[in-house]
DNA sequence: AAGGCGGGCAACCGCCCCACT
DNA sequence: AAGTGGGGCGGTTGCCCGCCT
């Protein structure tokens, strides 16, 4: 592959055609003139953005590589439409991947796979690009720290049975912390369903290849489940759709939830509870117990505020974890 | 202060599917 | 039925930038 581009976008540039302004006119005639009908490569200037822009107000999208003939765009079809989709569509969300976000990621992308576009259009305003760099940069890291890969069964159990709980904690907290700091009641006790509804298109998650529970329970109070201003892009944003729940089991699939002791904990883990626990709603309900956990626990952390979910302890105690069940498989 | 290093992310590639002829 | 073009998708690349030493 050749991507001999002299200049790239500024990392962080809002969607405000400002991203490659800082590349010389003299550098513009080095970058990226392809061998075939002077096609460019490369970073996007301002000008093409402009263009592209203008054109789809006028135009509308489709048929890209005519399109960007008529719009006079030295670019493949391709190019024009990943630079529509992925950073010039006006309802494209930039910035940090919210914690409901990595929620919904790590749920779907359990189910799925690396199905980003089919995962992205569950999150509004955000690319299947995005997603897929989410998860290669942040989640694969995390295989990484415990040596093992990301698609390996303990790291899926991991997933599940630490990290996103560790989530739905977070997010009880950090709802919790807003909601006091407003001053508004919180009944913590109530809790809320994420169904297949609470997504922007309104389809079901479930495709039919799933066959189990839909409801993903989310033990968050009904106040404040919606984004923070800055990320909340869309008003159709699941957060504003969660809906109360009514018929909440309490069934508790998770030993640890009765005995914090790390080594039952993931021993118990490791027994094959992925058979027997796939549910999206036990998981969150076992998600339940967690507002009610120690926050000494060490396997859940005190609620750091940093975006690493896992600390020192956790990473070695999973290494070993991993090592041990690998010499005996 | 300067160089090295790795994370983050925009952009590209190749493959595949589908609609149309 | 076969050919073709458009579009979608997942994987990969490589530059920018911030952090670390």
């Amino acid at each position: 592959m050749s991507m001999d581009v002299k200049a790239r976008n500024v990392k962080n540039s809002p969607p405000s055609l400002s991203s490659t302004a800082q590349i010389s006119d003299d550098d513009q005639d080095e970058i990226m003139v392809g061998d075939d009908d002077d096609l460019r490569r490369g970073p996007w200037t301002v000008e093409e953005d402009l263009k592209l822009i203008n054109y789809i107000a006028t135009h509308g999208e489709g048929r890209w590589n005519s399109l960007a003939r008529s719009a006079g765009l030295k670019r493949t079809g391709k190019s024009c439409r990943l630079r529509w989709l992925n950073y010039l569509r006006p309802d494209v969300r930039r910035g940090n991947i919210t914690l409901e976000e990595q929620l919904v990621i790590l749920e779907l992308h359990s189910r799925w796979g690396n199905r980003w576009s089919k995962i992205a259009q569950h999150l509004p305003g955000r690319t299947d690009n995005e997603i897929k760099n989410y998860w290669r940069t942040r989640v694969q890291k995390h295989a990484k720290q415990l040596k093992c890969d990301v698609n390996s069964k303990q790291f899926k159990d991991t997933m599940k049975y630490l990290w996103m709980p560790r989530l739905v904690e977070r997010i009880q907290a950090a709802n919790a912390a807003a909601a006091s700091a407003s001053g508004t009641a919180v009944n913590t006790t109530v809790s809320t369903v994420i169904n297949g509804n609470f997504m922007t298109n309104h389809q079901p998650i479930n495709n039919g290849d799933m066959g189990r529970s839909q409801n993903l329970v989310l033990s968050q109070p009904r106040v404040n489940c919606s984004y923070t201003p800055e990320n909340s892009g869309t008003s159709d944003s699941f957060g504003a759709q969660v809906s109360p729940v009514s018929d909440l089991t309490n069934e508790c699939y998770f030993p640890v939830n009765h005995n914090p002791n790390a080594d039952s904990y993931f021993q118990a883990g490791q027994i094959g509870f992925s058979d027997s626990i796939t549910s999206p709603s036990s998981y969150f309900n076992q998600g339940l117990e967690f507002q009610g956990m120690d926050q000494n626990n060490p396997w859940l952390g005190g609620g750091d505020a940093s975006d690493n979910l896992w600390n020192i302890e956790d990473i070695c105690f999973l290494q070993q974890q991993f090592n041990n069940s690998s010499i005996n498989m």
